[in-house]
DNA sequence: CTGAAAGCGCTAACAG
DNA sequence: CTGTTAGCGCTTTCAG
């Protein structure tokens, strides 16, 4: 191919990286080959020979815990693209081992850096293994306790609570929570912020009251018929993700329990179809677009300077008033937690 | 990492590749050195060297189109897992021009295969690339004409149809369609297969009951708005798709007009919450689980034989019957089409 | 059973 | 303004 335009490899080179004046009709000679030959650019032997990183960065998530996740990885998509960047995405499925190969493979191609929803095991090896890496990570939506990463993820205490609230409000206090898979960071919050909601309004908790709806729609749904076989029922329940709604949903209407008349309803996690749902769902909205996009920018950050401290954000989540709640109003945020 | 081991990088790659024998206590002394360097094989090196693949397959689509794209995304990231590949994932954004980039980027990656749900305007620049590129590539969801690419994706016409004979078997006569994105393939085969149900019924088309539903399910509200100013009204919609849907009932509910009892509804695209929407949907459910495992046999297939005549497959989807096309059923398939 | 050496396709001094 | 040359980190004959 250099040979076809006449001149040198290290003339080729220079054109197509710009990176060097070039006398126009060499130019015009080198660009004519690149057509001709059908010439291709190898990324990855530049990337080894600059012993520069491959454009590249590599995503791992559970889609399986995020059904909605078009929404969380096409904002990183679109701002990794932004920068000439590409995505390798993979999958956890939940599973600390599996998430440990999958991001050994992602270091083995060279990633300029690595976006993880980690596992709950992934402290034992996933973790320690990015640490000493060095290369650039951020942990998303799951936070970590021993954070020498940067995170972001949503605030999930204070909007859980603000359920609490919410329905406190409306009068009741036998509110029930079906929490989402033990051992997530999200999870533990959200049991938190339910904890604190009641006892802000002055309800005692009642340890019967909170189920563990396991991981899926149809473990929720056994859930949800464990608590309504319990007595004084519980009035009002907070599903604590996608998963959980569907499946204390689904359980309630084959049984013609009517929400809200007979119990409220009011959970984390909101999607475009839940005013069209019967009836439309009072939930909170995790802000994922600020989410993703906060995550490549603390990557981009974190590649600029290396060793300043990592940070944490949390993002803001607000909830959606709907009429599962028992309220009447059409679609209102009802407040910024 | 070598010398540590007192050994040469030669024998070094071959414990690592497990491609020859070596003296037990030689491999304890590379396997040693590899733990406390270290040490981290280079994929993009081993490549280079042995001339072959990267062990990634790039997938280039838009999830725009596709809210539910991790229904089609996951099971061929996990076919690809389950091999040992990696997934390079571009959105397209339904632009020719961001499809071309996207697909030269995944290109000059060296990726070992393609698989594209293509832009209306591939034809122009990105197929006439990909095939003269020789690599292995497999068409998703839209199917193209000049086809020497292997394609995989739904049957749409018929089942579109099948909508159709449904709708005219509850007695409506007067059945409008929202079309979707025009110039996609999959919007024209349905277009047709509504054609093709309506003479099939006997009834007569009426062109000003066919509205152009954009691509945004605001744009799909306001065609709804222009169809229900029509006189007579249509006593049936059909959505051609998801977006489509989502806008033609949110116009609908603030309208205040009921479905079924004023305007019957069915149309293309299923997903989990659809017997929670109010009225429960009736919908096409695609398969899109056996769409993306076949995307990847596929292309395993024409790895192996890469000059095997290129096949087209459609896979079946079936019409989920429940409410809001005027029956009283629950969850019943009423056939594969 | 193991090492030396050439080379994958590119970049980047270093001359000219 | 352009060519020569020495690698980047690995694989793979080809000799020992």
């Amino acid at each position: 191919m250099a040979r076809t335009a006449g001149v040198s490899m290290s003339t080729v080179s220079h054109v197509i990286n710009g990176t060097r004046v070039v006398e126009p009709t060499t130019l015009q000679r080198v660009n004519d080959a690149i057509k001709t030959t059908g010439y291709r650019h190898n990324r990855l032997a530049r990337a080894l020979a600059r012993g520069a990183g491959t454009q590249s960065v590599g995503v791992a998530l559970s889609a399986q815990s995020n059904p909605y996740l078009a929404d969380l990885v096409m904002p990183i998509e679109a701002s990794l693209t932004d920068h000439g960047s590409l995505m390798l995405l993979g999958e956890t499925h939940e599973d600390a081992a599996k998430e440990y190969r999958l991001v050994n493979a992602l270091l083995d191609r060279r990633v300029d850096g690595i976006i993880l929803a980690p596992t709950p095991g992934a402290g034992e090896q996933t973790l320690p293994m990015l640490a000493k890496s060095g290369l650039p990570v951020v942990l998303l939506d799951r936070l970590v306790d021993a954070a020498n990463f940067d995170q972001v993820g949503s605030d999930n205490t204070e909007p859980m609570a603000g359920i609490v609230d919410h329905l406190a409000g409306h009068g009741h206090t036998r509110i029930a929570l079906i929490a989402g898979i033990p051992g997530l960071s999200t999870s533990g919050e959200r049991r938190e912020g339910y904890l604190r909601g009641l006892e802000r309004n002055g309800i005692t908790p009642i340890p019967g009251l909170v189920a563990e709806g396991g991981s899926s729609a149809g473990e929720a749904g056994r859930a949800m018929e464990q608590l309504w076989r319990r007595h004084p029922r519980p009035t009002a329940i907070i599903p604590a993700n996608n998963y959980m709604t569907v499946g204390v949903l689904k359980w309630l209407r084959q049984a013609r329990i009517s929400v809200p008349d007979d119990v409220a309803l009011a959970g984390f996690d909101d999607f475009e179809w839940s005013d069209l749902i019967d009836p439309p769902l009072t939930a909170v909205a995790q802000n994922w677009i600020t989410i993703g996009q906060r995550a490549i920018e603390m990557l981009t950050d974190r590649m600029a300077a290396p060793d300043r401290p990592p940070r944490t954000e949390r993002i803001v989540a607000s909830l959606m008033v709907r009429q599962s709640c028992g309220c009447g109003s059409d679609d209102v945020p009802a407040r910024g937690i």
